[in-house]
DNA sequence: ATATATTTTGAATGAACATTCAAATTTTAA
DNA sequence: TTAAAATTTGAATGTTCATTCAAAATATAT
């Protein structure tokens, strides 16, 4: 007996908006008030699904970096050219990096300079998204695809210069630089695997 | 007549007591009444040389870029082969990102999301930065040192793999991985310019 | 209908915050 | 030694902050 629980339901709601407001204003100023306030919430009961900010933040962080790690989902076996070519493509697109690679993640990622914890998540996050490339490196080697030396160390050049770019296409507006930046990465990456 | 004037000393000096507190606290944690403790001085002095928190940390992101900039000092012309791998080490050394490569950078990157006028300081530095080493590079093939083909796209290449290693090395803490990660993407860097 | 568990509110706490202002102190040149 | 200009302090402002607690409202099972 007694009221069915919507702990997961509103947890999730609050950390959602705490995104929004986040994105607008700043992590750090992202306060237990105006996230109450976009939900039409009263504060304290943010408080009631969260004992602390901290923990708020703790959740926060785990929720962003589960959504980071669903944008790249493999679409099956990497076993012709144009699926691998897909994959490239995929991971240099603009539509993931429009909803991550902002202001958000990166006062995420700051905070692992401050605090063990966040770190190791991030590096764990990291770590399993080259895990996931390697294995797709495999797959097309397999497949004689390409035929890939030290797949380890190709994959961790590869993600190089894919974080590298969004980290400098975050400062680029210049709709046109973006893109013939964009096409230059890509076409290293490219060159790399041998499937200019 | 009157007594001297030690604005600017008195503002540097609170802007790196800013620094310090924002690389333990965090950019927006660092308030007045933090760096203003820290140097034994009243809050209120701090708004003496600042209009505003605001202002303070415009004139905060224009001190962190310019120290950023010190760090790329080019040690002369690059007429040997020797020079240019001691830049590329350089590029590549752990010390300059042990200054910058912290919380406090990237916070201030962070802000370029939120903030038109951070976001072009951002990209001019990054920008001119590039142009170093595009100088670099001419003079390099200059004196038969390299034959690079395309110095602007190779040049975008080279620091987008700087960036890149800098984001994630700043997730590794186990010194061997560090090494060894760095050492493949300074290799790799080095093939681009036929120079293993 | 009643007991119960959960959601939600509302009021109150004290601390920290940016900012203001006037007054005090210190240095400098004439 | 005096006037001027700068530094520095100290007290006060009202706002926002995270957090607490008790009370109210709501839903569910028996």
């Amino acid at each position: 007996m007694g009221r069915r629980s919507l702990k997961e339901t509103r947890q999730k709601e609050i950390l959602m908006s705490f995104y929004q407001v986040a994105k607008k204003e700043g992590i750090e100023n992202a306060s237990i008030a105006k996230v109450a306030n976009r939900l039409d919430v009263n504060p304290s009961l943010i408080m009631h699904y969260f004992k602390s900010r901290d923990e708020m933040l703790i959740a926060f962080v785990s929720f962003i970096l589960e959504k980071y790690m669903a944008i790249y989902k493999t679409n099956g076996e990497i076993n012709s050219k144009e699926k691998l070519l897909d994959l490239i493509d995929g991971l240099f697109s603009r539509k993931w990096n429009r909803l991550f690679n902002d202001s958000v993640f990166y006062s995420c990622y700051a905070l692992i300079y401050r605090n063990k914890n966040f770190k190791k998540q991030f590096k764990t996050l990291h770590d399993s998204l080259r895990k996931s490339l390697v294995q797709s490196f495999v797959e097309s080697n397999q497949h004689g695809v390409t035929a890939i030396s030290d797949i380890d160390k190709t994959v961790e050049i590869v993600f190089n210069i894919i974080e590298g770019a969004y980290y400098y296409l975050g400062m680029v507006d210049d709709k046109d630089e973006y893109e013939t930046k964009t096409e230059w990465y890509k076409n290293h990456v490219l060159g790399m695997l041998h499937l200019e």
